[in-house]
DNA sequence: AAAAAAGTGTCCATTTTTTAGACACAATGC
DNA sequence: GCATTGTGTCTAAAAAATGGACACTTTTTT
């Protein structure tokens, strides 16, 4: 299901025009666009507005364009914000960096210059998943069946990492038919 | 705390030349290497023996190199194996693909060629971070605070999307100190 | 600004789940 | 072949979750 509009999206690029160009585009699609031309501030921000997507760059000192700035203030945000998606942005496409990114825990990673509608569909998309909450027995139904697979069958060891007795694992299994 | 000895690796590539490569690169780290030329038996590989990690490659089309082969096969080993660890590795490098792939659930992605003493550390700390299991509580936690998060602090809404009632949850952020 | 709606924090008694400990009986390892 | 480790099931006691209630505050609507 596709929602109308998607609330509100906090952009962060040290270039003016670049800003311009996003808020233009991406006007269509959020309630409220928040553009920012520092990342120093976006704890301040995100702590006084309800932000639903961070849309961030990744270079913000002159000269240097390995990205970590952007990687820097993408696990500040994240650390205090864990359930925030933040997408990435950046002209200096890099599989690494990417990879870095993500396992940090971007939900996307775009590259300058981006197509607009393929921007949009990718942040649509991260929404649309940020939306799908579990319920705490399909996380624990989950974590389980993993915990299992983990130990290759060992219940005993199972439910000792998971930090419960074996009975009440039987017990979980049954009741979430794991 | 580093271990000795990393398990048994399951190998793909329909090179027999990288194979080779492969298989004496990892022979120093891993109790066990399995080789494989072609993906298509690796379901039955993986329910037959105990596998801690798959490295696998993204192109096995003559002519075709897309990855779109092994985004297939990452998303059908990750459909049965969930917990188990796969790390992609490909000669075309390409961030698209690149950020297509971990977020089908694979935990790294190298490019070819590789460096040796690289890869064994990403493969290394892949098996080492595939170790933490949390405990149902902190997964418990963890969740419960996104979902407050995500909630913007309504109670009775985190309550409702976790599938608890709101008294339960008081107790459990009590218990859990949330 | 008043009225209606939604959310808060805390209480209760009842039902459900978890726990530690025990048991006889497979597997597995050396 | 014996020792260790794991399995599945059972208790009784402790702990937690449930639906429902309450007076109160905040937010939204009109």
């Amino acid at each position: 299901m596709q929602k109308d509009k998607y609330g509100t999206i906090l952009v962060i690029d040290d270039n003016e025009a670049i800003l311009t160009a996003l808020r233009y585009c991406l006007s269509g699609t959020f309630q409220r666009i928040i553009t920012k031309s520092s990342p120093d501030s976006v704890l301040t921000i995100l702590n006084q507005e309800v932000v639903n997507l961070v849309l961030l760059d990744m270079n913000f000192s002159i000269g240097v364009n390995t990205g970590q700035d952007g990687l820097f203030w993408l696990r500040a945000i994240r650390k205090h914000h864990p359930e925030l998606p933040v997408v990435l942005i950046t002209a200096y496409a890099d599989v690494n960096l990417a990879v870095r990114g993500l396992k940090s825990g971007a939900s996307d990673f775009i590259t300058k210059p981006w197509d607009n509608d393929e921007l949009v569909r990718k942040l649509k998309d991260v929404l649309d998943a940020a939306d799908d909450m579990a319920t705490l027995d399909e996380m624990e139904t989950d974590h389980i069946r993993r915990a299992i697979d983990r130990c290759h069958g060992n219940m005993k060891l199972a439910a000792e990492q998971l930090g419960i007795t074996r009975q009440t694992l039987y017990n979980k299994m049954k009741k979430l038919e794991v």
